[in-house]
Formats: structure tokens, C-alpha cells, sequence
DNA sequence: TGGGCTGGTTGATCCAGGTCAAATTCGCCG
DNA sequence: CGGCGAATTTGACCTGGATCAACCAGCCCA
């Protein structure tokens, strides 16, 4: 069992840190955002090419601009909560938010990491199904439903990548579902670690560092484990050379040895 | 650890036969279909309120059934299988349809089961990421993943439509994760009957009996479990007289009980 | 009518990962 | 620098569900 431990408001900056672990060698490791998206023009949104605007021609852009609203998170603030009405559509533009599905004593499951470029809301009905919050500082572009629901209507290429998107969001979920139901725990977590670097990569963090802005706790929930196990296979990995821990992150020392063990 | 124990060809007709706990009151269970759709005419199909082409209107439904292929495939015949070029997309018009992925040794997760209404093969590459065979005798819309990509191009309505399908299968998903990762074994067992029943009563079976066409193998691969786990739940629940374990499905005494289960 | 095959049930035992309980370390702040 | 609360790690122990192994009931076909 695990319990909800979210504390509204400011947190503490997690992004930077060093290294404990080698002894004075310091290791930065930086918020994910690709570089620094500047907000407010969507036409130099560093993220569009990634997201559902990545569809969107320039006279596009310039109508969905004036829909949008940019809202800034931080870490661990509530972007909404299961059961309230879905009045809103996101975009991520930067930071890292977390999904969450709550059974009523508590127990959480994390049922996504949303990274910049990542769509939220497209909801089933016109309440939230899960909950999100921000895991470090997050920026948004939020859009009213039902402005959104006009915009696409008269846009099927838009809705055509939007699909996309859902289809692509519906595999990861299938991924997730062979995760949870039949691996064990040493494949659940070097299966997050290189899915996690995969799509840091593909929003173009490519650094030699993955790094690991969500708790111990959110990974645990992520993957149907306790914190201590998450924590014990970690280490584990460590004694075993394939990764170093450091703050805010790990290296990959093996990353075929990883990659091995998220395959089998 | 469990392993595919699929045979390909006809099998035997579990869709129908008797309680051997009932001593000789006999219990018929039947296909799942809702009444008996008639095909090669969409604008009869008994099935399309529930399915994507409830979006369709009369001059649509005509341009749209010129491009369908009605296919009909014997229990445990593959539909089509991860990995290999997606074609096809489906519908399925009546009867169940298994839908999985394998890990290289064996282990296999059900991520799903499709019903009559269900869309199928909305890939986010051009292969299928998971597969899917029949459970029993199904029968499916088939359309090549060309022309319908054509079809939809043109028709934001049904583009629409097929969105909110898109999102309610995702929420699904979702709900399965919370299930796979925190919940117990009565727990999931409930909640699959539950939401079984649930999803039975949507495309219009309401008989007091759920019939579970798929075997105690699929059940638990699609709940994280072993076969003998799911098979000493049931018992159990009968034992206690939440339920009575029929031929081909299960007739719930308590579906109170049952709900609280699942909701907790 | 009987034997073998398939799917399901039941029982005995085991162990991966959970639970409980301390440390230890980190980040922060005075 | 020192101290405090939160996050993480580590250790000892326990248990829910897996594994292993019969067994049983229907069904098919000879």
C-alpha cells in the first residue's frame, strides 16, 4: 500500500543538484525543456513540431494563438483532479507533469509522465478520468473545450494528428498494461529507464545523464511497485555497474545490458 | 509464468452448453451478439449506433459499405498479429476478440477484449502493435487502412467520432492500470466481472448471466494473474454466494458485493 | 462404452516483492 | 557550520499470489 503524499505549492528546486555519490565530482543535471521555449508566439514554440501544432500551417497558428492561454506551474501544483469537469484541454510546453488515478484508500497509480509536447484532456466524457499535477516547474498552453472542440472541427488535418497522437498515446498504454500485468520488478524498472531516455531523446534531451525529475514514490506508482523496491533495484543496478545514481537522475553505464533487460 | 497455448483452427463451441454444478437444470449461454446483425448492409447493421459508423449518414454509409469486407473467422483464428504490416483496419460486428502482446518468453497480457462495435487497428506506426485473434466465431468489418485513411480524410464528423472512441479506449486503458498495478486479486476479478457485465449491457445484453466466452487462460492474462489464481477467486465467490459458476459464463447473486469489490 | 484430450479445479509449498522499522543522506535555512 | 524535515536507502521479516502437481469433468471420436 502507498499513500498520497502531494504537498500543493511551491517545491523544492529538484532540477539541479551533484552527485553525492562521487565524492565532490559534481554532476549538473537541468530541467527538461528543450532549450528555452520562448511563449506567447507559437510560430517560435520550440516545442510545435513534437505536438499536435506541429499541424498547423502559419494562419493556422494565428487563429489557435488567440484560443490559447499560457499558464505556469509549480512543482507539485494541481493542473486538475479526476472527477472535475473537463472544461479544459493542455498542451505541454515545458516541465514534466504526472497522471494519476487514485483508488478511494489511496493507493495511486501513476498512469503517465507528460513531457513537452505531450496533448492532455482529451476526455471521454465531460469530467477528467485521472488527475495531473506538475512534477517539477510546468508551463502550459490551455485551451477552453469548447473553443478547442470548434477550432478542429473545421480542421480535419488537425484531427487527423490528433488521432495520431491518441493512437500513439493507446500503445504506450498497452506497453504499460504488458508492464505491469507480467514483468517483474528488475524489468519494470530498466524498462522505465530506457523508455524514459527514449523519450527524453525524442524531444531532444540527449545528454549521457537520464535525467529523473519525478520522486522514488511517482516511479514506484509508475510501476506498480513500493518505494523500497524501486530503491533496492536501483542499487542493485549500481553494485552491478550498470548505472550510477547521482541527484536528480542516473548515468547509464550499459545501456545494452538495460536494453536487454526491458526486451525480456 | 504462463504460456500461449493458442491453437489455430476451429475449436469447439463454448458459446453454448450446461452447468454441470446445477445438476441437470440446464443453463443455455449464448454467443455474444446483439440479436443477429445482418451484413453486407450497413444501413441494417444491428451493431452501428455503437460503433464508429454511427456517424455515418445514408449517403455516407453507401460510399463507406462500398470499401468494407465482411470477414468471419472460427474461435482462435488470428485477426492479425503485432509486428506485421498494418493493412487492415476492422470493426467487429459481432462475436469477441482477444487482443494481446507477448513478451519473447512466453508471457503473454490481454490488454483487452473487443466487442461487437469495438474499432480495431488504429496504429500509431504502419505495423500492428499488438495482436488480436477470435475468442469465438467473430465476424468484422474490414477495411485496407488506405482507402479508409482516404474515407475519414474527408468526413471531420466521423474523424470526430472515431476521436472519441479514441479517448474512451485510452480511459479503459487507464482504468487497467490502476488495475493491474494496485489492485489485489478479488479486487480484479470483481472488477472484471463488473465492468464485463457493464460492457455486455452497453451493446444491449442484459441476461442476468455474464457469459465470459473466453477461458480462465485469458481471463488471467488479462488481469495480471494466473489461471489457478483466478480460478480459486471464483470459487471462492461462489463459496461466499456472490456468484454461481455456469457453463460459459457466470451468473452473479451479488452484484452489490460485487461492485463494492471493485470500487475499493 | 471407454479412452484420451482439453480446460478447469484443488492442494501443498515456495518466493518475489511487500511491510515494518531504522538508519542515512539531502536540501534548506538560520 | 549545525540542525531539521523530507526523501531515500537499507535491513529483517512476512505474505499474497505464483509454482508445481494431482485430479476431475466434459467432450470427441473409435
Amino acid at each position: 500500500m502507498n499513500y498520497i503524499s502531494e504537498v500543493l505549492g511551491v517545491g523544492h528546486d529538484q532540477g539541479v543538484g551533484f552527485n553525492p555519490r562521487m565524492n565532490g565530482q559534481r554532476q549538473m543535471i537541468r530541467t527538461i525543456s528543450p532549450n528555452r521555449a520562448s511563449f506567447g508566439r507559437c510560430s517560435a514554440c520550440t516545442v510545435r513540431s513534437f505536438s499536435i501544432c506541429g499541424a498547423l500551417d502559419q494562419s493556422d497558428l494565428v487563429e489557435f494563438e488567440r484560443i490559447a492561454r499560457h499558464v505556469h506551474l509549480a512543482p507539485n501544483e494541481a493542473l486538475f483532479t479526476a472527477g472535475q469537469l473537463a472544461q479544459s484541454v493542455h498542451n505541454v510546453a515545458a516541465g514534466v507533469a504526472r497522471l494519476y488515478k487514485l483508488l478511494p484508500d489511496g493507493r495511486r497509480q501513476v498512469v503517465g509522465f507528460a513531457l513537452p509536447g505531450d496533448f492532455l484532456g482529451m476526455a471521454p466524457s465531460d469530467r477528467y478520468s485521472f488527475s495531473a499535477d506538475a512534477v517539477d516547474s510546468v508551463t502550459l498552453c490551455r485551451f477552453s473545450r469548447e473553443a478547442f472542440t470548434h477550432f478542429i472541427a473545421q480542421r480535419p488535418h488537425f484531427l487527423i494528428r490528433i488521432n495520431e497522437f491518441a493512437a500513439r498515446e493507446l500503445m504506450l498504454a498497452q506497453e504499460q498494461m504488458l508492464l505491469l500485468g507480467r514483468r517483474t520488478a528488475e524489468e519494470k524498472v530498466a524498462s522505465f529507464l530506457v523508455g524514459w531516455r527514449k523519450r527524453l531523446a525524442h524531444i531532444g534531451d540527449e545528454r549521457q545523464t537520464i535525467a529523473l525529475p519525478m520522486s522514488r514514490q511517482d516511479i514506484a506508482d509508475y510501476l506498480g511497485l513500493t518505494i523500497e523496491t524501486v530503491s533496492r533495484t536501483l542499487t542493485r543496478f549500481e553494485r552491478e555497474k550498470m548505472l550510477i545514481i547521482v541527484a536528480g537522475g542516473v548515468r547509464l553505464l550499459d545501456p545494452g545490458r538495460a536494453a536487454a533487460m526491458a526486451a525480456a
